[in-house]
DNA sequence: GAACACCCATGCGGATCCTGCTGGTCGAGG
DNA sequence: CCTCGACCAGCAGGATCCGCATGGGTGTTC
């Protein structure tokens, strides 16, 4: 996991980043709220440690609200001497994610600092592709085009998955017998014509704009128009 | 936003449920672990508020880890009495967002709770359920078992993926024939009994811990042992 | 221990679904 | 006009899938 540690003493801070490197994760340090207010901007970190007083113009709560302000979601984890509530409230209020005041337990800066970075931020994998009103869904094995549901069968959906995530490219047929049907040759016959018109069928009735182009030679395309 | 609140005392709930309604959030209170994990499992919140020591068999930290089996992400906050580092590490290991120890002030309590909502998680579909070493892939309609490939049919899937939403809860036969089968009526056959067994034939072959159990005269129920 | 209800496993057969091929037609490009 | 690539309707073999019936277990109740 990518870490930021933003904290102005030397000696929380290497304790701090050798713990956090020791359990597997790689840390960038920031001695101050300007060097880390460009760290966290430029570079992507799963989670943000800030120490919420930081010498500078740029403390900590200065900084999480300039980042949510650019619209950086990463997580942040205030770290801080000021136990009273109001200031975690104002901690918390300012944008940040968790708040934990010195002195600490390491084994709880660890768990909270996972906690944070184990949310869905990073793999968010794709569900559903979409090309101008025609959408599919890997999730339900589902199509649909203008809101219109569209049975297709399991071969021809997955030419049509291939041809969706190559939208705007064109897919030759030695791509298509690879990937779709997993053939490693030629089988001298016209199975992919058979099956774009099928799919063509299906997902142009009742619709003008036909989907799925032919690209004389070379092979088929998908766009939006 | 929507709360969950499961706490026993009900002078905590009282007091922390006006508070969370007075700042303008829908909250539901169960009394016990099981009723929250039924309420958690079968509606949808934008956080968890959890004692960590509950009455009955389901605590804290198994109601989190059920859910996380079922791959509910919804983020959750702990609500303890026990104050030590290795309590609140263990309940944010266990799979925790936050962790916040009695007694607390309810601006602290409402600005974590925030902050927990805050997060875009809310929505983020799940695409893989989990149960002790089985792992079902909704994206690629895949099963496996401690990481071997398990071919199943579609009724198949479809019954499994119905086990596994609802882990470590009974699942009735009325159920099963409603969102598998989509009768809405009894089809006076043993239709589910046989897929039953074919499943378990097919999960269980070369593992020793059998995955699926039958509540007589209730139903069926996958759980992690 | 007998009767009963519930649950389990297996084999079978029908139905559906799926897919690739053929063969004839069309149309673009030269 | 000729040729080649692309298109499409129809067909038929096969595979898959699914539900049912049957017969055998197992736990429960009286």
């Amino acid at each position: 996991m990518r870490i930021l540690l933003v904290e102005d003493d030397a000696e929380v801070a290497r304790f701090v980043k050798k713990g956090l490197q020791e359990a597997g994760h790689t840390v960038e340090h920031a001695a101050n709220g300007r060097d880390g207010l460009f760290l966290a901007a430029s570079e992507g970190f799963d989670v943000l440690v800030l120490d919420r007083m930081l010498p500078g113009g740029v403390d900590g709560v200065r900084l999480v609200e300039t980042l949510r302000g650019q619209g950086n979601r990463s997580p942040v984890l205030f770290l801080s001497a000021l136990t009273a509530v109001d200031e975690r409230v104002k901690g918390l209020k300012a944008g940040g994610d968790d708040y934990l005041t010195k002195p600490f337990a390491f084994a709880e800066l660890l768990a909270r600092v996972e906690a944070l970075g184990r949310r869905p931020s990073a793999e968010v994998p794709t569900t559903r592709l979409k090309v101008a009103d025609l959408e599919l869904d890997l999730l339900s094995r589902t199509v649909t085009r203008g809101g219109r549901k569209i049975d297709v069968q399991p071969r021809e959906f997955r030419l049509l998955e291939h041809l969706m995530r190559h939208a705007g490219q064109v897919v030759t047929r030695t791509m298509l017998l690879e990937k779709v049907w997993d053939y490693h040759f030629d089988p001298q016959t016209n199975v992919i014509d058979v099956h774009v018109s099928r799919l063509r069928h299906k997902l142009d009735k009742g619709f003008d704009k036909p989907l799925i182009q032919t690209v004389r030679n070379a092979g088929y395309m998908i766009r939006a128009q």
